[in-house]
DNA sequence: CGGTTTTGACCTGCGC
DNA sequence: GCGCAGGTCAAAACCG
């Protein structure tokens, strides 16, 4: 039960579309029947929703009811298949077991598709306003981060590819193939399609080609994350007969993440080859280079480095993404270290320098979860989550990637937004205390992670919704399976980025 | 015996 | 062009 309540308290936070309306009515009376242990667990995507509309007040309700409204909440079921209709046939079956069984079925069936298509028509209104609400959060903080800025650079028309960046994070369907020209009026002006962040669940930056003609192919697939700087990497991505592609390469966002540990390495639920270790220059422990090993290819990578002025600090930067399921105890920390990415991505668009205005990044998002710092500087752009200190730290003694490093609270759970992670967007989450927040956060990961690893079936049905909601189950993922552990099946363009962490 | 780690060599990018 | 530093490779060693 105590594991329940941490997952409530977890993913509770999903319900970022109760913000706009309040979808949450999937969660019906019925809520005694949750207390029912066999329809507990089916009940993730129940359809027995009496068909309430949308309205206020229901979110008092679902919250009482349980971890599965928060899902419900915020996922477009659409799988409400056989769970409530059985339901319910079984009452019939006990009244009447003979004569009105079939057409009380079919009439339920009836009424289920009605619901199902009213919910469908209903979330999509609601994705649709919440993606307008981030990008107009999105546009606003950057014009307040542009306010603090000397203008420069302004020939790059930065806040509408960023913003464009940003939504194509928020959007995970998948898009179709763009190129894109910086150099060219016609992709600057509102029309452009999300073009930066490939519908692929890559964190590279491709938005970072200041200045220099970037014609970029979006491949839509993973194929773009294993050209991940790799001199000797194939380029995988296909040519156009017509395109000059450019030969700056791409550049990766890292996520470098700062944690006290004594051991070596940081279990992260990944499975890593060290392939390298080098002294590097100013710090006497050496760098360590691994290998994601869980599945062949898999291009991505990390390093490990005992920082210098603490030793007890470990400093672990992830590059790439994985091409391959993740375990749930890596898919949490994978979806927190991408949003830092995305954060950088959509930040590393305005500034190649970083984000100078660090206070007021993001300033509605209330609740610091770790203190983060950008470098968005060459070689590459980089985010630490620096998880040893508090967020009253002004300072960060210990960066050393960027000669102006930018240090913001990290929304941690308003980056999950921004990269459409549902199940893993916290609003509420942040009823973690001010105190100590670098270790809560430390802490809050192992939370994250045990919570999700623990219970299967409810990491199956957020996939199986998650799924369902992106609608777009592509033809390379045919074998998406709700039941496989960890992976969120169907749903390549979510971030389930390369990057998994946890502090052992 | 297969997988992992170690470690020196090599490659590449960047600054001077 | 040269040197430096970061990153990677690959053969040998190690380990279960």
């Amino acid at each position: 039960m105590d594991k329940q309540g941490r997952e409530l308290v977890f993913f509770h936070s999903g319900d970022f579309l109760c913000q706009n309306t309040g979808v949450s009515d999937h969660l019906n009376d019925r809520s005694s029947d949750h207390t029912k242990p066999m329809i507990e667990e089916v009940d993730f995507f129940s359809t027995d929703r009496t068909s309430k509309l949308p309205g206020t007040g229901q979110e008092k309700k679902i919250s009482t009811i349980g971890s599965s409204s928060l899902v419900e909440s915020s996922i477009n079921t659409g799988l409400n298949l056989l769970t409530s209709s059985s339901g319910i046939s079984k009452i019939a079956n006990v009244k009447n077991p003979n004569n009105n069984e079939l057409s009380l079925l079919q009439g339920e069936l009836v009424r289920l598709h009605d619901e199902n298509k009213k919910l469908r028509s209903l979330l999509d209104q609601i994705t649709r306003s919440y993606k307008d609400l981030q990008a107009q959060l999105l546009m606003a903080t950057q014009k307040q981060s542009q306010g603090n800025r000397v203008e420069q650079k302004g020939e790059l028309n930065d806040t509408p590819s960023s913003i464009m960046s940003a939504q194509h994070f928020m959007d995970p369907r998948p898009r179709p193939p763009v190129t894109l020209d910086v150099n060219d009026p016609s992709v600057s002006d509102d029309k452009t399609p999300e073009v930066l962040v490939s519908s692929t669940n890559t964190v590279e930056t491709k938005s970072q080609m200041l200045g220099k003609r970037a014609s970029i192919e979006d491949a839509g697939l993973d194929q773009t994350s294993q050209s991940w700087g790799s001199p000797k990497s194939p380029k995988l991505e296909h040519e156009k007969p017509d395109e000059q592609i450019p030969e700056v390469p791409f550049r990766k966002a890292r996520v470098s993440v700062r944690a006290r540990s004594e051991a070596p390495l940081i279990s992260d639920g990944c499975q890593w080859r060290k392939y390298g270790q080098k002294m590097a220059k100013g710090n006497p422990c050496p760098r360590a280079y691994y290998r994601c090993t869980m599945a062949g290819g898999c291009p991505v990578r990390k390093q490990v480095q005992r920082c210098a002025e603490d030793k007890t600090i470990l400093i672990t930067t992830y590059e790439g993404n994985h091409n391959h399921p993740l375990p749930p105890a890596a898919t949490a920390m994978a979806s927190t270290t991408s949003a830092a990415a995305a954060m950088l991505l959509s930040g590393s668009t305005t500034s190649k320098e970083g984000l100078s205005s660090s206070s007021s990044f993001y300033p509605s998002f209330p609740y610091a979860s770790a203190m983060a710092t950008l470098s968005a500087s060459a070689p590459f752009p980089t985010i630490t989550l620096d998880l040893t200190q508090g967020p009253n730290s002004t300072t960060m003694p210990f960066h050393r990637t960027s000669p102006s490093p930018a240090t913001f609270p990290l929304p941690l759970h308003g980056s999950q937004q921004l990269l459409g992670h549902p199940m893993y967007a916290s609003p509420r989450l942040p009823a973690i205390p001010p105190v100590q927040l670098g270790q809560r956060n430390a802490s809050m990961v192992e939370t994250v992670t045990a919570a999700i690893a623990s219970d299967p079936n409810f990491t199956a049905a957020l996939a199986a919704a998650i799924s369902t909601f992106m609608g777009t189950p592509r033809s390379g993922d045919g074998a998406n399976n709700a039941n496989a552990p960890g992976r969120i099946p169907g749903s390549p363009q979510l971030p389930q980025s390369c990057t998994t962490f946890s502090t052992n």
